[in-house]
DNA sequence: CGAAACTTTGCACGCTCTGCAAGATCGCCT
DNA sequence: AGGCGATCTTGCAGAGCGTGCAAAGTTTCG
């Protein structure tokens, strides 16, 4: 969504449809922002969009995927990284390294990104929405992970460094929006990146002489 | 649910709303095991427990809740669990150490839980929502675990170590219920708890000379 | 037994979301 | 230009979810 980037499509109808998408998602998280969930019903936000409220399930699946927006494309982005990633670096790296491309791209919608955040924070209903918009890339993820590691079908580590890190990015992603982005998103991941791959160790208690904290 | 443990009101009236309930929630599993998520409406339910479809909204806020069940007993217990392990232990063992109790009921409740889990992996709509249901107990986790290692409110590290344990968990329990319960639910988390302590490392790949794995 | 507390139920209602069948709009080709 | 096919929008009807309210029905306790 709000993607400019690629304008392949340069006919009439095409930027239209991108324009009606785009107005249907801003106005839907304009409107959650100010006055709540479940205070804001499809009729208004399509009204504000300046179509029909059955326009909207046109474009959406359901009031809630207009306010998480297409993690699909980001997904498929992703998930085509990691497979380019030479097999030699470990997968969490390699996971990290792929995920540099979304990052940038979601640092230059800041703003889109945080207002949308904010929506997720502030009404918890969203959340599994949230994480639901991850999953379908989690899937194909868990098989990119087990070919390259190469681990037989039963093993559990493909599904397990898949939701962990899944989890991290996604805590990194919330902590970005609660600062405001004070922080640049990919600061906040890489920290997370670096206490998975430390072990989960208890910050500020020497855990460890061989290693700085911070 | 399902929790014959504490019949502490041994009253009629709470006897047959406990009834009720567990009819309820086991009718809605068995339905929609067998015919699917949206093939099965509130109202079958019901009329497979005798009640009303309005009786149902008394016991549920909605049919999802009814198929993930409960979270919130476990949930409290678990923090509870969580704030008794001594301070000295680090976070992530500690979390391991809580779970116990937890694992040690669901693995009870065997069948149950296995159900549930298989209607939640052929239903991949439900899985956000069983993550929900966790939702509300890491959050208190969160407190908790701030306090134990004594960090600032901004420091990302509790919620972080909370989501991560969170999806760690999730991951193992799917895994056990695809098995069928072939391995104990205690040896997945175990597994998965260890792996995370680790950093995550690829398996197979003799990672680091000073550990053995099992 | 009878009053108080609680539970179940029916009813009405608003909202989400889905087919279906016009009607409007756009792209393309002659 | 004109017109035809493809595509998009819209209204309508309807199933299902979820909630508030008030009337029954049941349990508890004095």
């Amino acid at each position: 969504m709000t993607l400019d980037s690629p304008p392949a499509d340069t006919g009439l109808r095409d930027r239209k449809k991108r324009r009606t998408r785009t107005a249907l998602a801003t106005a839907a998280l304009r409107l959650v922002a100010e006055h709540g969930l479940d205070q804001v019903t499809v009729e208004e936000i399509s009204a504000a969009a300046d179509v029909s409220s059955r326009t909207f399930f046109n474009y959406f699946p359901s009031k809630d995927d207009a306010l998480v927006g297409d993690q699909a494309v980001l997904n498929a982005r992703f998930v085509a990284r990691l497979a380019e990633v030479p097999p030699e670096v470990p997968a969490l790296a390699a996971i990290r390294a792929a995920l540099a491309e979304v990052i940038e791209e979601m640092q230059e919608d800041r703003e889109l990104w945080q207002l949308r955040m904010d929506v997720v924070m502030r009404n918890p209903a969203l959340l599994p929405r949230l994480i639901a918009a991850g999953a379908e890339a989690e899937r194909s993820m868990i098989d990119v992970v087990a070919a390259r590691v190469g681990v037989p079908g039963d093993h559990g580590f493909p599904a397990l460094l898949t939701n962990v890190t899944g989890a991290a990015f996604r805590t990194a992603m919330l902590r970005w929006a609660a600062a405001a982005g004070a922080r640049p998103l990919a600061d906040l991941v890489d920290e997370a990146f670096d206490t998975l791959a430390a072990g989960l160790p208890d910050p500020g208690r020497a855990p460890d002489p061989s290693r700085t904290p911070s």
